[in-house]
DNA sequence: TCCACGACTTGACAAATATCAAGCGATTCG
DNA sequence: CGAATCGCTTGATATTTGTCAAGTCGTGGA
């Protein structure tokens, strides 16, 4: 692990106050390794040995049953992933993929336990940061309890919209990914695009284009509660 | 506030290990209430100015968006309620309100929030119960994207029944609540429980006889990571 | 007591969503 | 290059779920 990767990792928000020595030994042990696209990392049942971080590339959370399975997140570089369960030492609960070729650096568990007890301001982090992924899974849950998958897809065209900031937007996924993470199916899927075209959304591949926000909004009802800001 | 209902509060692992005078600064400007029952304590859009625990009775956190509302989670005696909104400081992200007569310990968050900075297991003791309330959405998010409603009221009698022990389990909710719970209407729970009579289930009232434990485990397949155990 | 209301159930119907099948176009790989 | 595969789309159909309406039953007031 060179520096400069190691001050990728520091600049984290959950690592940033951290005792420098603290920090070097919780990293005693990690590796940084490259997966290619579509390897899984772990399964849920799986008990957890290392924190993640994603440093590149993409990774999908997600969780299987019957013969079922859904994404539960999408995870972007810079971030560290399954913390919860790092701290508890159990099950990941949830499954990783990696959806491109990814760098990751691996942190034993054990070493990010040790540093939350020895580190006063990483288990505040860690505090806040488990705060947040929490919401960030209520909001999940409100989502697709609340809302038809039509009515999520508008939603994520206007979060999408908002974040590139351009005329069209550009699906950061392929098209099976993002059916997944709205929990409906492939077909649903295009077929919930052609529902929503009389509210001008045009498609066009992996770009889309947002004629009418008005209509849109009407239609998605969107939500500071639910919708990421 | 009597001393009787201050060592209840300090039975839970939450506040067991901190130092009294840091407990005692925290209960400053606490208040014990009691409230009927259908009351709203508050909703998901207000600020969050205390720290909740429910020392008698039963509260239940819930959503709203479009017209429809969704459970989020029941809350049982002696536990907290929304310490992660109380530790970051933002909207509750639930609303709450009481199912049956409660007796409720309010802590102001700021109070929380300087024990989380001055105290150190309170601290440590955070980071362990917000993980396990993020895993129990996580898990509440999985049960509601890879089932139909017929295998979550099945996995969710399978495990009142092994909790309860006897013979015959008695609904702890009234069923338009476990309706919401699980995600359905309370027309289509009554329907799910006479889809369930060729699996054993016999229904009276609040009470339910599993007569046919095997047939009924072989549709709900239940999970350990999804399923509370 | 008796009435009103709420919880629950059932039926009929509509909407949302999944499944199965087929086909198209682009990419991959031998 | 050519074949195979994959992602996506569309159609037909089935399943799941919700909505509206009506009716029963029990409880809790007036």
């Amino acid at each position: 692990m060179r520096d400069s990767e190691k001050q990728i990792v520091r600049a984290l928000p959950l690592f940033s106050g951290m005792v420098e020595t603290n920090f070097e030994a919780m990293l005693a042990g990690s590796f940084l390794q490259r997966f290619p696209a579509s390897v899984v990392l772990f399964s849920e049942a799986d008990l957890t040995d290392f924190l993640h971080i994603l440093v590149d590339g993409q990774v999908e959370l997600f969780a299987s049953a019957n013969n079922r399975e859904g994404t539960m997140t999408l995870i972007k570089p810079v971030a560290t992933f399954v913390l919860a369960s790092a701290l508890v030492d159990g099950a990941y609960q949830m499954s990783a993929r990696t959806l491109a070729s990814s760098q990751i650096l691996m942190i034993p568990a054990e070493n990010v336990r040790v540093a939350m007890l020895e580190d006063s301001d990483f288990a505040h982090k860690a505090v806040l940061e488990l705060a947040s992924c929490y919401h960030g899974v209520v909001r999940a849950y409100k989502n697709i309890k609340l809302r038809t998958g039509v009515e999520r897809l508008a939603n994520y065209l206007l979060v999408q919209h908002r974040r590139q900031g351009g005329e069209t937007l550009t699906l950061p996924v392929e098209k099976r990914t993002l059916a997944s993470m709205l929990g409906i199916t492939p077909e649903n899927l295009s077929r919930a695009f052609s529902t929503l075209k009389p509210y001008g959304v045009r498609v066009n591949g992996p770009n889309i284009d947002l004629q009418n926000i008005k209509d849109l909004e009407s239609l998605a009802k969107p939500s500071e509660l639910i919708d990421p800001q």
